[in-house]
RNA sequence: GUCCCCUUCGUCUAGUGGUCUAGGACACCGCCCUCUCACGGCGGCAACAGGGAUUCGAAUUCCCUAGGGGACGCCA
């Protein structure tokens, strides 16, 4: 059998960062079985549905490198084939038409919470004949759920659960506008699309409950689902705009590498014995639902900088060249050559591409004369007269040039280095000054050199 | 209120009855390396929520308590 996994945001808002870990865990369980992973947009709210955050989720995927297969379904194009199977259901007796008012539901539930029980509706039409009803009430379509015995839900992650079917009431199927509801849609549209794993938020735990009686009114078989735990702020509490309920969108804004950002949401929750950094590749070939944790997690920005510090150092550096761009403006032809040279070292600097955008300031940025003393300006001006003699220019000859006049005029190396960094870029911190020399080129630093030496 | 779930270092976690005086990673602290800052290397601090029970033996099984989370919409 084939294993399908979707993703079915609703497009009421932003990607957040536990939807995007939904999306990856079942992306990954696709992929890891060779199957499909399928995407659906649930837009059946058309009051909070927007194209704008329809847009978000494709390109917060897409940035992550989560690849859907097929085109995305749109739930809101399935309602009239959503509504026809509940009146289906309706003539097989198998749900009813339900004509309480919001108002007299509402005093239901209050009446029911009075009780010390859980707000339900009572099942009032649930055997009442059509011909009881008023005339002035639409009537919703309620499911006819069993009254005793239990439901029972073979969890991947949180294993059997079971309630007490008393504790479910006759859900509506259908609105009294003629809409389908959530429960209905979901169940209808992942049989239609041949869903057999369902990775989703524990929030959903008490809907899928719902969803299993949905499922065995129409005789269709049961996705295997996993319930994971929502993903926490820093501070332990639900996931708020303070703490990063940020859009997917904002942690490329941050500087984030979304390789970085995946790996740091695959440890959330899951992991695969000591293993920290996990690419892709291996994460598909590990992930299963059986290493899948049972708590909640709270997110670490700083266990996410590390992560994207490493990755950052692991990419080339004409990539990372290309992932600046979007922090800065457009570089000249000289600059990109000079970033290119010097990204080594810049890129062990920096935790973000933002901090990294910063770094690459000393080799983008017109240059500014630094200060230096008399006595470093003596030693300069030696410096300048040995490298205006080398013809080669490499770092590893400049190195061996550099540390031998140093040891001749009995000069520690920092005596060396110190001037000769304030020559090339008033930044304090920088890479090593090889590199530097070598990234500006003979040229430009001699030209900065003899500016400096001239000054003073 | 009712139901469901969870609880190992500050954080993410390993751990499925003996190999646990509990391992790794991030963070933090110290040392080394060193041309600044980093990277890197070495070391340190630090946890089984509490209480019972089962067992020769429990982080691991069971029960209770506490704490946290979730759900109870004609939202999804």
């Amino acid at each position: 059998m084939q294993v399908i996994t979707r993703f079915a945001p609703s497009p009421t808002g932003l990607l957040h960062i536990g939807g995007a870990r939904t999306a990856l865990f079942n992306w990954l369980l696709a992929r890891h079985y060779g199957g499909k992973f399928l995407l659906r947009i649930e837009d059946t709210d058309r009051e909070r549905s927007t194209p704008e955050a329809i847009e978000a989720i494709f390109a917060g995927l897409k940035w992550l490198g989560i690849k859907w297969d097929d085109e995305p379904v749109f739930q809101f194009a399935r309602q009239q084939h959503h509504v026809a199977l509940a009146k289906k259901l309706v003539e097989e007796g198998k749900a009813y038409y339900c004509y309480c008012s919001p108002e007299e539901l509402e005093l239901m539930r209050q009446q029911a919470l009075a009780r010390g029980e859980s707000p339900k509706y009572n099942g009032k039409w649930r055997d009442r004949d059509i011909s009881e009803a008023p005339d002035n009430v639409k009537p919703v379509i309620r499911l006819k759920t069993p009254q005793t015995g239990t439901t029972e839900l073979h969890d991947l992650v949180q294993g059997t659960i079971t309630v007490e079917n008393e504790q479910l009431d006759d859900m509506i199927l259908v609105r009294s506008d003629g809409t389908p509801t959530f429960m209905l849609s979901v169940v209808v549209d992942d049989h239609d699309m041949g869903i057999t794993h369902i990775i989703r938020g524990d929030d959903h735990l008490t809907n899928t409950f719902r969803h299993i009686q949905i499922y065995e009114a129409f005789g269709w078989k049961m996705p295997q689902c996993g319930h994971v735990p929502l993903v926490l702020g820093s501070d332990g509490a639900k996931l708020s705009k303070r703490h990063g309920a940020l859009g997917i969108q904002a942690y490329r804004d941050m500087g984030y590498l979304p390789e970085a950002v995946c790996n740091c949401l695959l440890r959330l929750g899951w992991s695969h014995g000591d293993d920290e950094i996990i690419s892709y590749e291996q994460a598909i070939e590990w992930f299963t639902t059986d290493n899948l944790g049972k708590s909640a997690a709270r997110l670490d920005f700083k266990k996410m900088e590390n992560l994207n510090a490493i990755y950052m150092r692991k990419e080339e550096n004409d990539k990372l060249i290309e992932e600046l761009q979007y922090f800065i403006s457009p570089l000249t032809s000289e600059q990109k050559d000079r970033l290119m040279k010097g990204m080594n070292g810049l890129k062990q600097r920096a935790k973000t591409l933002i901090e990294l955008a910063e770094l690459s300031k000393i080799y983008t940025e017109d240059y500014q004369p630094a200060e230096i003393s008399n006595e470093q300006s003596d030693v300069l001006n030696d410096i300048y007269a040995l490298l205006l003699a080398k013809s080669e220019w490499s770092e590893a000859h400049l190195e061996t040039s550099l540390r031998d006049f140093a040891q001749k005029q009995n000069l520690s190396f920092g005596k060396v280095a110190q001037p000769l960094r304030a020559a090339l870029t008033h930044y304090k911190i920088t890479p090593g000054i090889f590199e530097m020399l070598f990234a500006f080129g003979r040229d430009e630093s001699l030209r900065r050199i003899q500016l400096v030496c001239a000054k003073n």
